[in-house]
DNA sequence: TTTTTTATTGAGCCTGTCTCAATAATGAGC
DNA sequence: GCTCATTATTGAGACAGGCTCAATAAAAAA
């Protein structure tokens, strides 16, 4: 137990403490047991309260992961508009942000998987909120992408919002099975391969980028050398 | 009520028959309302029954939406695996798997939301069941990369692994958004940007650059090809 | 028909979310 | 420092939904 249970002294702390306090132990019990399985009770006892009090904060339970989910994606998201203030070139932003969105799952996995199974909203209930904070981080991988489209460093028949959904999809799905697995998260190999797989596709090209050229003019000069040593045996 | 409920006479039935019976209604139920909005006690009532026969077939909630899962995660796979038959070319059997997951997506919308949203298991339970479905769906296309690698139609370097979870999760992103934004989803369309941005890649590329390039190799190549087999004649 | 088997029932237990009237800690006014 | 008004906090309990189980009666066997 994080609060001296031992006996609970009926205190009034301000308005904002006690809702930091609440939230804090609600990220921590969502991220440990995942929405489902936690109980707005042990949410309570951890933030030394009792259950009515944290429905005096928080509308409801979901109200609650909303409010713990937003906080987290504030914070990825001011990081991430951080670090692409500093990284130049369509190619290197989106390796960041592939990066950075894999260091902060290996960081912080109780809250992602929480968001990965939860923040699919019920479309029934339409939940504007989640909706919105994801379009807002989401966003900002689609803004470089049109960049690219834009400066000619992308393909210029790409979709964006396509390419978007490919990325984080990705990313979603390659982090869910190492959780699965059980191996341990390799953030930096897993980055270098989604980001390799999506610049570059995946289909072999006969010749392509230098490395191909490469080893084409390699070809080329060693059976010229045949030949040429040939005609001087004659 | 899709039960003449008028009055309930106890009969009984084949289980077999039963048991068909009430995973239709659960499968309709949970399409219908998700999986944590739905009631046993509906299914049970759109099944005909009440809810202790529910679960005289089925252990828990849990174990009737796995059970539904199932059955649809087995018709997926047959199908994809009779499609494939008939495909050849790796790039061409990417394409089907792609453009047939969607199209199955758009065929059985609230299904489909049900296995997006409900399918990542806890990790805390380890669910079993769900863990081995959607590994045996993903191995299908998992061996379509693998045998794209092995026949050189793929980079060499490509992580096979990686670059399925790229294409379903890609999909799955993008269904989802397409669910959200209320648009229709248009599966044709959809599959051939997704398809394209994957195999492709993203890159720009020096197209007329490259193009030059490999038809000036080709053309070395066969002036080669000409001399040598000339100096063979001779 | 009688007996046996077992599918089906429905009352009710239990856990968990959420409400609300009562309570008491705090700050303001004196 | 004392009193009062304000309101944060409480805890009992309403309600909902998953799940159990002893009783019941439909079908099969004898």
């Amino acid at each position: 137990m994080a609060a001296p249970a031992t006996q609970r002294r009926r205190t009034r702390r301000p308005r904002a403490e006690r809702e930091a306090e609440i939230l804090e132990a609600a990220r921590t019990v969502f991220a440990e047991q995942g929405y489902a399985a936690a109980a707005v009770a042990e949410v309570a006892a951890r933030a030394g309260v009792v259950e009515g009090t944290v429905y005096a904060y928080f509308d409801s339970k979901r109200a609650l992961l909303i409010a713990v989910m937003k906080q987290f994606y504030e914070e990825l998201i001011s990081e991430t508009e951080r670090g692409l203030d500093t990284v130049r070139g369509t190619e290197n932003r989106l390796r960041f942000v592939i990066r950075h969105h894999l260091d902060t799952f290996a960081r912080e996995l109780g809250l992602c998987r929480l968001i990965v199974s939860e923040a699919r909203p019920d479309v029934a209930l339409y939940d504007e909120a989640i909706l919105d904070l994801n379009r807002r981080y989401t966003g900002l991988a689609l803004r470089v992408l049109e960049e690219g489209v834009r400066d000619g460093s992308l393909r210029s028949d790409l979709v964006p919002s396509v390419t978007r959904d490919l990325l984080y999809g990705g990313i979603e799905h390659a982090v869910w099975r190492s959780v699965f697995t059980g191996a341990p998260l390799d953030a930096a190999g897993l980055a270098d391969q989604l980001s390799d797989a999506l610049l570059g596709g995946i289909l072999a090209r006969p010749v392509t980028a230098n490395g191909a050229a490469d080893a084409a003019v390699l070809r080329l000069e060693r059976a010229i050398e045949r030949l040429e040593s040939r005609m001087g045996d004659e």
